[in-house]
DNA sequence: CACCTCAGATACATTAATGTATCCAAGCAA
DNA sequence: TTGCTTGGATACATTAATGTATCTGAGGTG
């Protein structure tokens, strides 16, 4: 890219975008009440005057953080699946799974947007919408992925995928916490892949659950 | 019970649960740094000189709160499984954690809980200390359980707890916010259980995962 | 019956954060 | 060169929340 980086409008995205991130970090440090946009400004070397000049309020400013970060997310994702074609080891899996649905940095960020969803009807469908676009990702790709390898799933691809995307969200959160268990992952993909793809007989794989006495229906 | 029920002590203890309860209400609402004193005393029918001879601070309060959330929980969580011993289906099973591990009103509390405990060391530990308790219980239930049936296991019972808790939580959590499928949890256990008890040849069990051409460990 | 203790209310000092209104200076146009 | 536009800084008004210090009145005690 040679020359027209130093047009006004370049430079105006460029403190925008530095804007943005700076109230990543910070309201991922302090949570969106707890941060001031005294220090976003601050961290970002400009003065709360920049960011009223970009953005309505605070809200719009975390709003412009939870977008950014859901794009790059979703791109990340998608890339790294096409790229990768070929892993499916669930250890592989796992460590795709850490470095796109959860940057550690993002995780306490990533807790903030979906608190505020929940309390916010208007926020919360916003969110839930970009989740289902997620999954709709996932779910080509689990498609795509056991027809390219001949496999027969056992639960349809699009439970599997909202599965996938919510469990391993859970597991991640916790094990950020706990700092101990750092094998759940792992752990919890081999189990869900064993589960799902029917390479043993059919018969047992339908005999879901409960190996115990037959339970109530029937 | 009788009379002593007046005494100036249980007028007192009182007060203070009928604080801690509103506060859980107000910083479930609002999180811990948008919820004000002032609200939460007034939701409690008191004025901030109630709470501050009850508590010394903000802080304290919320760590009350946060106490008496998980003392109900594992309490409730341990009554239950002694209770009703023979429940054991996915669908009881989800219900049963759809009920102690998330009662709704209590999911964003826990989540700002656990944020909280994300951004501080301390709490952290101790948050942690409480999930390491909750899974031991939940180990000992899982291990009791299968070998009354006659199961075997083909995951550590100790992993199985956390990846139960860990996954259920964040399905129950992403699940409050989309809406739309309810059904996930259940899905969830069926896979698990499905998975985790070998009641199938060991053989078909003990090739965890990927199941086209032989992964890298021989 | 006077007195004392203490739970909870009231009043106050302090700090801080949002939003707005105004100002300044660099770049482009005529 | 003069002037206009505008990104970003500065100054200001307002609101509000925490914590502390003081007050009050009811229940128990000598």
């Amino acid at each position: 890219m040679p020359v027209e980086r130093w047009t006004p409008e370049r430079r105006r995205e460029l403190t925008r975008s530095a804007l943005i991130a700076a109230a990543a970090d910070v309201f991922s440090r302090r949570g969106f009440e707890g941060a001031s946009l005294e220090e976003i400004a601050e961290t970002a070397g400009f003065t709360r005057g920049a960011i009223y000049k970009n953005f309505a309020n605070k809200e719009e400013l975390f709003f412009a953080v939870s977008d950014r970060d859901y794009t790059a997310k979703l791109q990340s994702f998608s890339e790294r699946l096409d790229d990768d074609a070929e892993l499916l080891d669930p250890p592989d899996l796992a460590a795709l799974w850490r470095d796109t649905v959860a940057g550690d940095a993002d995780l306490a960020l990533n807790m903030e947007v979906r608190l505020y969803a929940m309390r916010n009807p208007e926020v919360r469908a916003r969110f839930a919408e970009h989740q289902r676009a997620m999954r709709r990702a996932l779910t080509q790709f689990i498609v795509d992925r056991t027809a390219a390898a001949g496999l027969t799933l056992t639960t349809p691809a699009a439970t599997l995928a909202g599965l996938l995307d919510a469990a391993s969200w859970g597991i991640v959160e916790s094990t950020a916490i706990d700092g101990a268990d750092a094998h759940l992952l792992e752990s919890f993909f081999a189990l869900i892949i064993d589960a799902a793809c029917a390479e043993r007989p059919t018969v047992v794989a339908a005999r879901v659950g409960s190996g115990r006495a037959p339970s109530r229906d029937n």
